[in-house]
DNA sequence: TGTACATCAGTGAACGCGCGTTCACTGATGTAC
DNA sequence: TGTACATCAGTGAACGCGCGTTCACTGATGTAC
């Protein structure tokens, strides 16, 4: 005769909850500065909870970079095929889900080789390339092209995850980058 | 009667020696993985050292960014006014300097508004801006142009950082980013 | 030139703490009969 | 429908370790006289 507001001793979505307080403690301060004791801590469960689904940090940042991969995936194909939207979901999705993109653009935190992370990761390189080709390429090879889509939209996410571009841009990121981004498509889409 | 190969009791630059394992240590493993204690062992002095120099992490990390931003000014400087120079200069100083880099755009690791920090920051900055000026605007702000410049340099140096770039593009950011930045350039420039 | 003394960079022992890991155990769930 | 049992998610006590910090001390250096 269990009630629904007792906790039962299977917590039934620990790997879940824990993966949750992850992302939670990364967005609050960074990618270094939490343990497992911690996460198990927030998620409420005894301290050696986090390992028995784990293993060890390198395997809790694998799952966080694979889900991050797929969730960026999944973000870009939303956007459409053309360049501008797909550039502007990329910076969107990397304020949004700042612990998850983090974790992913720094491949020496977590498996980088783990089936499941290359999948999603590749899911989405060919969305950002198929984005790229609708960029008019002025004579230079589409690869440069691409490269330079893919270094202006990464790198604006950065600079604005860092706080480095000037306080005047406002607080909204999509609308910020747009007109930066527009300046590959020389002009020719509208505003 | 002191030889010069017996150290003496006072190291003479040991605040120049734990800088510099930091920026080893960061180099080899990133910004979370090492203590003040593997500093000291690193430089070959007591544990307690780093903490009077520097007083703690932050501190040291305060430092390694202001270095890193004079360096990073010195660097631009060097390279001259046109936006290619400074823009390929950009890309190097962030390989060869990977360190002092990775620790500058994350200023969550250390005091930003620190004045010896803030000085070399703006420095730097000026030089950029000075850059991105020789550019053809096609029209748009100038403000425009600049932002998508600097994304541009900044997000090819940490996706090459990140080892997130395709291989062809050989060992040679310097010579890798050239070609991508003269998409800005409009082809005006020679190759 | 020589002596006394203040300064302070650097030492090393000691501390309490949070960490990851181990391991015997608990108890909910699913399945076989 | 009921009972027995295997499975395995999750617990919690115990461990040894490296950490940052404190603090009395050491000894090299610079300066006053």
């Amino acid at each position: 005769m269990r009630t629904i507001s007792t906790r039962s001793y299977h917590h039934g979505n620990l790997r879940r909850a824990i993966l949750e307080a992850a992302v939670e403690a990364i967005g609050e301060s960074g990618t270094a500065t939490w343990s497992l004791r911690e996460l198990a801590r927030r998620a409420g469960v005894s301290h050696a909870a986090p390992a028995h689904h784990f293993g060890d940090k390198a395997g809790l940042l694998t799952a966080i970079a694979a889900e991050g991969f797929e969730l960026f995936a999944d973000t870009l194909a939303e956007a459409g095929a053309d360049f501008l939207d797909v550039g502007v979901a990329y910076v969107r999705f990397a304020v949004a889900h700042r612990a998850h993109f983090e974790v992913m653009f720094r491949p020496e935190l977590y498996d980088r080789a783990a089936p499941e992370v290359a999948a999603a990761r590749d899911r989405a390189g060919q969305i950002l390339a198929r984005g790229a080709r609708t960029l008019p390429t002025g004579g230079v090879q589409g690869r440069t092209t691409s490269l330079a889509a893919w270094s202006m939209a990464h790198g604006f996410a950065e600079l604005w995850l860092s706080g480095a571009l000037p306080a005047e841009l406002g607080d909204d990121p999509a609308a910020a980058v747009r007109p930066v981004l527009q300046v590959l498509t020389g002009g020719l889409h509208d505003k």
